[in-house]
RNA sequence: GCGCCCGUAGUUCAAUGGAUAGAAUUAUGGUUUCCGGUACCAUCGAUAGGGGUUCGAAUCCCUUCGGGCGCACCA
């Protein structure tokens, strides 16, 4: 039962009886609330073959479909926009349909679609060197719900995580720390292991910027003093002794990130995100050197003088790029070719999905291109997810300026105000603490994510710590509640031995009744839809939607009053399938619902 | 300099080329003894400027202005 495809077939068939056409693509579109109906056909572009006005033609077709059609029951003409209601009794199945449907709007994780695709999904990806932030949380939340969507949607999904463990940035937390950190650890310190790490990578930079200032003091020119300054000198060399597999380096490594791995596991589990694979860049960043010459032999690349390779993107608008260094040694571009190359191998997705920041575009463009060239079977199956960046009143977020808003810090926050707003409803006064915890945290993530998803991935989004996190309006809390009060009207039909039970089709809805059953009609395309565009706020538009939506229906009208069992009955089942639908929803976003709060 | 992206109520976000551009927040006023008021209802308020394409443009094209990002033998 797909309503709105049984519509269009309805619009077909008038078109074909009344007007003579066949094989008319139809498209319907929402009716604007502001006028009688729920789908709407326009017939402007009708016009013009049919040499008849629009409206005139709209007429037709809704005498038609309102006589011969066993799904309308009524209809109205505004300009060339035929309006069309459909009958109680079909809006009745519908519910039915999605009342009986567990799964209703998705499928099981593991339930692969015929024609469903393998999708490997690399998100999440952080360096080592210092606590995940506010940025991080965007990319993880994207990650993880697309993952969840397509999932929904019949795709096979694996969840990779690359981390980024080497390069000098890590060389500067580790200097810093076998010269200023005399033994502390994060259990000494009281610090979580990355938060740990990360303070010593401030150490750095702040010790590095002094020497600058020094040396420039002493006369040399801000660019020598920064090349010259002994702490980067001596981080240098430390990853080249890292290269070399120095074992005291090694070791001292090794430690660093066992530490830092220590402190992201907790936030992860915090967090609810988890990987079915994980990648080390010190396992991979050699590899791409293979395909380099495999790209020489194949005339792909080519050779300058000094020994660099290089691939020559100009007749497709990009630029020259270098693969591989006069020193032989790899560059960024170069492990990210044999990474992918690593990934199609283990698993031979068709589908890989990198989910990074906008200011890579170029680098994806250029790395997509590569692969195709080097005629790469998988290279038209990869997509780069690109998001915008999470600025705040301040501006761009700087970690090096200290102007990052910390993702722990930030939950702890949240929770708090989940906690305090919590008590004011004084719902739960009989809640154990540790249930009382997790519904802090549940309020706290749920707000926290759904903020940072409900806006499209592709746009650049703006956090104001004051402000943003609210727990009124369109907000995840809000939806929980939603859920909660749901629940709580269901809790109380079973107390009263009233069951959820759908009427017959001779049945009159209340409107508000209709429009509730009318939004969830529409839960399953709206996932379809996600899934095509990667969009997880297209979801929480729709669960905003349907809470608002089930909220008027909420107000209008009384449920257990009406002195019509059938319809208390009704409104039972209704209210249940919204909160069935809302609870799926928010699992998309990887968001839970509450029975209480 | 070259390339890519973005300018929508005071603010934060919506709107497969379709109707009188929707929400949230802010402000003000209101909600029938009843099911959970983190709710519901009402009022105020916006497509950066200028051209063009189209029956129809926030959306597509050109242009001006304003903002962001990218153009490393960094990652």
């Amino acid at each position: 039962m797909h309503l709105e495809q049984i519509i269009k077939e309805e619009v077909e068939k008038a078109i074909h009886a009344c007007l003579g056409l066949e094989d008319q693509e139809v498209t319907l579109q929402p009716t604007r609330r502001e006028f009688e109906g729920y789908y709407t056909f326009v017939t402007f572009p009708l016009s013009k073959t049919l040499k008849k006005a629009p409206a005139e033609i709209a007429g037709l077709l809704g005498e038609y479909l309102s006589a011969n059609s066993p799904y309308i029951s009524s209809y109205n003409v505004v300009q060339g926009f035929l309006n069309l209601s459909p009958r109680d009794g079909v809006w009745i199945d519908v519910l039915k349909n999605a009342w009986s449907d567990a799964e209703f709007g998705g499928r099981r994780s593991g339930d692969r679609r015929p024609g469903g695709r393998k999708v490997l999904i690399e998100f999440s990806s952080p360096n080592t060197n210092k606590p995940l932030h506010l940025g991080h949380l965007r990319n993880n939340f994207l990650g993880d719900s697309v993952s969840r969507i397509l999932s929904a949607n019949g795709d096979e999904v694996v969840k990779a995580c690359l981390v980024n463990d080497r390069g000098i940035h890590i060389c500067k937390s580790m200097l810093a720390y076998k010269e200023l950190g005399k033994g502390e650890t994060p259990e000494s310190s009281g610090l979580k292991g990355d938060h740990f790490a990360g303070k010593y990578y401030v150490e750095f930079d702040k010790v590095y910027k002094q020497q600058i200032a020094d040396l420039t003091a002493a006369g040399q020119t801000p660019e020598e003093a920064a090349k010259n300054a002994p702490w980067i000198v001596e981080a240098q060399k430390m990853l080249v002794d890292w290269e070399n597999g120095d074992p005291a380096t090694v070791a001292l490594w090794k430690q660093m990130n066992q530490w830092v791995y220590q402190g992201f596991d907790e936030t992860y589990r915090q967090i609810g995100i988890s990987f079915d694979k994980t990648y080390y860049e010190s396992d991979t960043y050699l590899l791409g050197k293979d395909l380099v010459e495999e790209g020489l032999s194949k005339g792909v690349f080519y050779k300058k003088e000094d020994g660099s390779v290089w691939i020559d993107l100009t007749d497709e608008g990009l630029d020259q790029k270098l693969v591989l260094r006069a020193n032989g040694t790899s560059v960024y571009i170069t492990q990210d070719i044999g990474t992918t190359e690593l990934k199609y191998r283990e698993y031979g997705a068709g589908q890989m999905i990198w989910v990074v920041g906008n200011e890579q575009d170029y680098h994806f463009e250029v790395l997509f291109a590569i692969l195709k060239r080097l005629g790469r079977s998988y290279a038209d199956g990869c997509y780069h997810l690109s998001y915008g960046m999470v600025d705040l009143p301040s501006g761009k977020m700087k970690s090096r300026e200290g102007t990052v808003v910390d993702a722990d810090e930030l939950i702890a926050q949240m929770e708090h105000t989940a906690e305090t707003r919590t008590k004011e409803l004084g719902k739960i006064e009989d809640f154990e603490d540790d249930e009382a915890k997790r519904l802090y945290r549940m309020l706290a993530l749920g707000a926290l994510k759904y903020f940072l998803l409900k806006v499209d991935p592709k746009k650049r989004m703006l956090f104001n710590p004051e402000e943003s996190i609210d727990f009124q309006g369109n907000t995840g809390p809000f939806v929980q509640y939603t859920h909660a009060r749901i629940r709580s009207v269901v809790r109380k039909a079973a107390q009263n031995g009233v069951e959820g039970k759908l009427p017959d089709a001779d049945y009159e809805l209340k409107p508000a009744e209709r429009d509730v059953i009318h939004l969830l009609s529409q839960y399953p395309d709206r996932v379809a839809d996600a899934a095509r565009a990667y969009s997880p706020s297209l979801i929480s538009i729709y669960a905003y939607d349907l809470a608002k939506t089930y909220n008027q229906f909420y107000a209008g009208l009384s449920i257990f009053s009406d002195p019509d069992p059938r319809a208390v009955s009704l409104r039972v089942a209704l209210s249940e399938c919204v909160a069935r639908t809302i609870a799926h929803a928010f699992a998309l976003l990887g968001i839970e619902v509450p029975e209480r709060m």
